[in-house]
DNA sequence: ATCTACTATATGACTGGTCCTGTAAAACAA
DNA sequence: TTGTTTTACAGGACCAGTCATATAGTAGAT
């Protein structure tokens, strides 16, 4: 129930309409959690039904009414519950792992053929973070600004740094397999 | 469609009933791949209907016949198309990313205890990992093991060193809010 | 002798999410 | 002026996965 409460943090600074939502969601958090236009809107009519948020109806001719959603008290209590309750750790399920399990039925030159296209993909990632990276902390800031802006970059800290980890290993295994192959390395924290 | 492609990995080295690939997932791919079973028998159904995998029925009296999987040529050649595909990288979904995006909205203390939960899960997860490590480097293996113990280990690797480096950064995070207070660091590759 | 755990399959209800399609005005560009 | 993009909402079909529940024999434990 992320979106859900993610919607709730956007609209406790201020009010938006569905649509607008699309974009907040496209320009700060989509690298964790992309969201679907259609998706936000099934999850804020919900959200109106619990109560959670208000809705300001514009009544438009021929079209269809433009909704401006509001965080009511009952929304910002549960949002400031959620927000401080630790969530149990997510379970991944990576199908590149899966690739990777069965590997062994192909040949190295294959395997590593599958590594280096992962390897181009989080290149592309990188890049991506990169530059949203020099934007963001490119522009000038007001002090207020500055407690959200930390932990904005934080996620995306989170992101540039998995990568730039899983890159490094990515390269690491297609040398083991180019040179040694098949050691198995000991584990170390 | 991972788990589809799971599946017949599995079956491309034995043939299994619903039950018994269900064990499998458990103590193999579970970490990057966890399988319900009733999402197990469903996906055999069709694969079965698609013709990638053939049924024998051991009929029961009495009781739900027992069917033995076993993968069919077309199977076997999807499978070995579909490893040799590199996929699109996987889009993440990490509720605890929200929860930090947000976290500006707490207090240092509230936001600190989340970040020490978060390393309190992954250290437990950690101990599993490691575990799991010893059992299967402890054991003899056959030269011919070794190449799918090899892809084995590596999936094995992956959660550790992810976790590892998962670990020291969320240490990291709190001892930057701790000490020099929400300090945006620059961008590193 | 009884109770629990294991083997084995399967369905129904539900959830969160994706993709596609439709509607229609307004703003902007060629 | 024509065509494209943007603003704005919403529903249908679909998909993978989860959770609960049902059935029923067999094996092992107390």
């Amino acid at each position: 129930m992320s979106l859900k409460h993610a919607i709730l943090g956007f609209l406790s600074f201020q009010s938006f309409t569905g649509y607008d939502l699309k974009q907040a969601f496209d320009n700060s958090v989509a690298h964790f959690w992309p969201a679907d236009q259609s998706q936000i809107y099934r999850t804020l009519k919900q959200l109106h039904q619990e109560g959670l948020i208000s809705q300001e109806v514009i009544p438009r001719e021929d079209r269809l009414d433009v909704k401006i959603y509001e965080i009511t008290d009952t929304g910002r209590g549960e949002l400031h519950q959620w927000l401080s309750t630790p969530l149990p750790l997510t379970d991944t399920r990576d199908p590149f792992l899966i690739q990777l399990y069965f590997a062994f039925m192909l040949e190295d030159v294959q395997a590593i053929r599958l590594l280096k296209a992962e390897m181009e993909q989080v290149d592309q990632l990188m890049q991506v973070y990169e530059s949203v990276y020099q934007v963001a902390t490119g522009r000038e800031h007001t002090p207020e600004e500055k407690r959200p802006l930390f932990y904005t970059m934080l996620t995306l800290e989170f992101g540039v740094r998995a990568n730039t980890w899983y890159r490094h290993w990515l390269q690491e295994v297609v040398e083991r397999i180019e040179e040694d192959g098949n050691v198995v390395v000991p584990f170390v924290d």
